[in-house]
DNA sequence: CTACCTGCAAACGGTTTGCATTGCC
DNA sequence: GGCAATGCAAACCGTTTGCAGGTAG
């Protein structure tokens, strides 16, 4: 009867167990961001998480969490050019976005290959060691807001 | 004798066109500040800008004139993953940077060849008509901090 | 002369911090 | 029982807005 969406795909047990195996203590608030993280397919904002997980835990918590979660790897930040930072649950798999600059449309692509760039980009400038991550973005416009 | 540098490379006539062929008005403030973009082969932060432009403009009016650079195409807004934006001069020339992550280190670097994934990215997803620009940092540790 | 530009002060909104309390392990 | 996690209030800081006076064209 509850307006938050269940542990759906992936289930409560292996999210206990991602929480302590990071060394955090696993909590009614801290299942509930994970699983909404998890279950999305797409970044969401700090608003969003908050309004999903409800009374189990409050803004500034889905900031200390999302923060601490961020640094252990179980999850990244997204920036979506827009005016607050967008999180994601860190499967591993190196994919992007494209988004909408009209509407907040966001999909996902692969096959950026970044790491045959970061290679050139070492080569090309000298002050490098090695590169550790990297961010790419697409903008544009969806079919929906172009046939406006 | 001034601390503020003159307007090298490329000359302040050559600003006040800019100015004017995007219909601004040619001002100190939005002379030197143009001034400070183009001669910069970094991306700077407000701060800094204000800096250098000195009392020729306040925080605020570099915000303002930013902004309206930005959209005029003039200047660039860029997301280097620190708490605060950067902006370069638009060269129209497709460059990204490589940051590094332990101090503030930025080399440029070229290649990214976007427009062959923003060809691809658009088959896989089906609900984007086009690309119209993008954004890619690459994230690393410079040769300084790595053998710290 | 009149729209654009500017400075100053104040508002804004996302994010962070301090601190006392709660509750997982 | 001890330390991580939490709630609440308040600070923070980059950025935006309002408005009255100044200035380029």
């Amino acid at each position: 009867m509850s307006a938050i969406p269940k542990y759906a795909g992936g289930d409560r047990k292996d999210l206990q167990k991602l929480l302590r195996d990071n060394n955090f203590r696993s909590t009614e608030g801290r299942l509930a961001l994970l699983s909404a993280l998890k279950c999305s397919r797409k970044p969401l904002s700090v608003e969003t998480l908050a309004r999903q997980i409800g009374s189990r835990l409050d803004d500034v918590n889905v900031y200390r969490a999302l923060q601490a979660f961020a640094a252990a790897g179980i999850s990244r930040r997204v920036d979506l050019q827009h005016s607050h930072a967008h999180y994601e649950f860190n499967d591993e798999h190196d994919h992007h976005r494209i988004v909408c600059t009209s509407c907040e449309k966001v999909e996902d692509f692969t096959g950026c290959e970044c790491d045959t760039l970061a290679h050139k980009a070492l080569k090309q400038t000298h002050g490098f060691a090695k590169v550790t991550n990297h961010s790419l973005e697409l903008f544009g416009v969806c079919n929906a807001c172009v046939s406006r």
